[in-house]
DNA sequence: TAGATTGTTAATCGATTAACAATC
DNA sequence: TAGATTGTTAATCGATTAACAATC
């Protein structure tokens, strides 16, 4: 099992969205189809596959079904990832509602807020508990994945609880930089990031 | 003006973030306090911060007010940005209603539908438009940049729609790949790979 | 002064691209 | 066969880290 860095991560991500939807149907596909829809060199494109483990077909490309598969494999979407999501804002209730992840393994289990009008509703399915009942739920279940869309003033705080019940990932959507032990990863969600490097696009 | 990386833009903008909330009141920072906090290298931080044109002080750092004024600067915060979300759906909610925009420039003017329930409608502030709309008003305000978060089997359809009134940039939520002109960017914002990044981290 | 911190160069590391033999 | 495409090596490019003189 070799790492695998997170340029790869994202390219294969990529590549599965496009054999998903946009070639949806046909049986092969050609490095250089992938590399021309995508803006990459074609060598790249079969360097990645070939860390997936797939072999191409001379003169007809990948099978599109198997190739599919073997990212779904490397990546590990078919493994079950439990997930908590910490405000159930505007951002939270996307999150919960994108039907996606389910796809891909990541399973949201509940939502926590400290809105009287929200605790015991439910959003997209699944229930908003008091941010009192975190510690408690996060130790019980054996939670390892926090995603974070609380207000900026709040996200230190409630990173502080989760990582003291043993909370090992962060998936950062607040515009702060929180303080953690080395043990655990944050994972910052730089949305505003997101389209300044889209706008530098135009010059590089 | 040098062009300068996606990577730093990430990094300039976590540190704006890092200056903006957890250093707020604070009149220096040494480089190694960002590095440690963001867990990089400390002269990774300051060649970060020549490319500013930022100069610290031996032995106290840099100032804070100064360094968080040249980020904005150089990444052009300022400077507006006028944007379209496309699809009103969750996703297209919370961005409007993501608080922060405003203070990096970044102005959502309306968010288009095809529900006839949400057209005329407001949501966060902004007027919901009909679909039917989109490709008028892209040209007679000269939309630059659009953010897409439609349903995934609409998303190339209303691309060609956006690209033919001369949209430049797509910010794109859907999990699609889309076929554009060589002239357009498409920033994939791709969600799943966040958070498979994320854990690939336990491992790297 | 001694210690801390910058600014910058050189060394290293990693990722991408170019090139091309193999072969269907 | 000729052309297309893979798989892989070597060359290039770019980004990070190490190191250290300068100096407050």
């Amino acid at each position: 099992m070799t790492a695998i860095s997170n340029k790869v991560i994202n390219r294969l991500t990529l590549y599965h969205c496009l054999l998903k939807y946009t070639c949806k149907g046909k049986p092969f596909i050609a490095s250089s189809e992938i590399a021309d829809l995508l803006d990459l060199d074609d060598s790249l494109v079969r360097k990645d596959i070939a860390l997936c483990g797939v072999l191409g077909h001379k003169k007809q490309g990948y099978v599109v079904d198997e190739l599919k598969k073997s990212i779904e494999q490397k990546l590990g979407f078919s493994e079950r990832k439990e997930v908590f999501i910490i405000g159930a804002g505007s951002l939270g209730t996307a999150l919960v509602n994108y039907a996606d992840f389910k796809d891909y393994g990541i399973d949201i289990l509940a939502l926590f807020d400290n809105d009287p009008n929200k605790i015991g509703k439910e959003i997209g399915g699944k229930r908003v508990v008091s941010l009192e009942k975190l510690s408690n739920l996060i130790s019980r279940i054996n939670i390892k994945n926090i995603i974070l869309t609380v207000p900026p003033q709040a996200a230190q705080e409630v990173t502080d609880y989760a990582v003291q019940c043993g909370v090992r990932f962060i998936w950062n959507f607040t515009p702060t930089v929180l303080r953690v032990p080395k043990t655990v990863t944050v994972y910052y969600e730089n949305i505003v990031s997101s389209f300044m490097q889209m706008q530098n696009a135009s010059i590089a």
